[in-house]
DNA sequence: ACCGTACGGTACGAGGCGGTACCGTACACG
DNA sequence: CGTGTACGGTACCGCCTCGTACCGTACGGT
């Protein structure tokens, strides 16, 4: 029953792995526990296969045309799905170190995802010259998830649209047309890094 | 006793939050129950203040003289602290949405502790005139954490020390450097972006 | 030498939860 | 109309874990 998987997802949202139980997910839906394990060997394999229906039809292709357009479009489904996702994957973040298949779901249905439509955006803008040869497409695609869930799950708040598309403008972008050269006259190599309470007068 | 919240701390690696047990953490001390329960009154008191007295070491003040420096110095730091306590942070995620307490040890004791140092180090470095006056130290002072955390928190893997310094010096500092201003010759405002599968044929 | 305090140990209560077993029933199919 | 299959409901087992109560004892101050 797809309302089942539904539903579990509603309730990992709101209460976690570890909290979420069957009981909780079954009077919603108005069937009975019977019918979960008769589907599902475990509550773990019903969790999984709730987050795999959940990112199941992920991977969005885009080709607008230009790099700007793809990654404001990458970002754009970044954000819907954080809204849908991002208490779901605080709560599974602790049990994915324990849970393999988990652990499997996430990487290969999100993240991979995710990876594979930044990298096919850096090659088109590649070849028509958009960016720098040498930009670092392994660096590059994760900075906007990166701060995007670091946004969400450490900091608890949203991110909204206008704030988004300012990290494709003003970071993403830019990175990506300068390369990997240093941008700027070099410091000299700095000094003996010093670190902890360490004023110059010591 | 010192020893029990490091020993929490070492249980809370290894299980997360709601699989650590009181038991687990005082059969390793040989403490007794009654001893925990006699210095905070609940489990959730207990895991905050080991926390809170992890993270109370933090805030590295350093100056070394340059961004640069400054820089690698504090993400040096992070890798540290990550190494310590990336699984303790994945233990605490979900449950940091339940325990305000907790959400704000987490705050104030790590995201504000490393915002304030790389807020001082990105002003000294205005200072003297090392980077754009208009840099958005806001967005800056995130990427590095934000990297760092997904990597260690997402992918589950590690980040070497040579990866966090080119971090620095591909990423933090040449966007420091260049400030708001997009980079290169903007293309022309994007073809409206047309989402989710679509060639330009359509 | 006395006493109070804090300790380790342990037994226990109470509640919660995963998973199983067994109902009676509704509905599709031939 | 007969049959079988899948369902909702529920009682139950076994286990776990928070938190409390009550031991006997070690130890430091006076």
């Amino acid at each position: 029953m797809d309302e089942l998987l539904t539903t579990t997802l509603d309730v990992l949202k709101e209460t976690g792995y570890e909290r979420l139980t069957i009981d909780e997910v079954v009077s919603r839906v108005h069937a009975s526990k019977a019918t979960v394990y008769r589907r599902w060997p475990s509550k773990s394999a019903l969790v999984v296969a709730a987050f795999v229906h959940a990112v199941s039809h992920l991977p969005a292709e885009y080709d607008t045309g230009s790099l700007r357009g793809d990654l404001l479009a990458g970002m754009d489904d970044l954000l819907n799905e954080m809204e849908r996702l991002a208490d779901v994957m605080a709560g599974l973040i602790d049990e994915k170190r324990r849970n393999e298949e988990l652990a499997t779901a996430l990487r290969e249905g999100f993240l991979d995802a995710r990876k594979q439509v930044a990298a096919g955006a850096f090659a088109r803008a590649r070849e028509r010259g958009e960016i720098a040869p040498d930009a670092d497409v392994e660096v590059l695609w994760q900075i906007a998830p990166a701060v995007v869930m670091f946004r969400w799950l450490m900091m608890g708040e949203s991110v909204p649209r206008e704030e988004g598309h300012r990290l494709v403008d003003e970071v993403v972008l830019p990175l990506a047309r300068a390369g990997r050269r240093v941008s700027a006259p070099a410091t000299p190599p700095p000094p003996p890094p010093r670190r902890r309470h360490a004023p110059p007068s010591s």
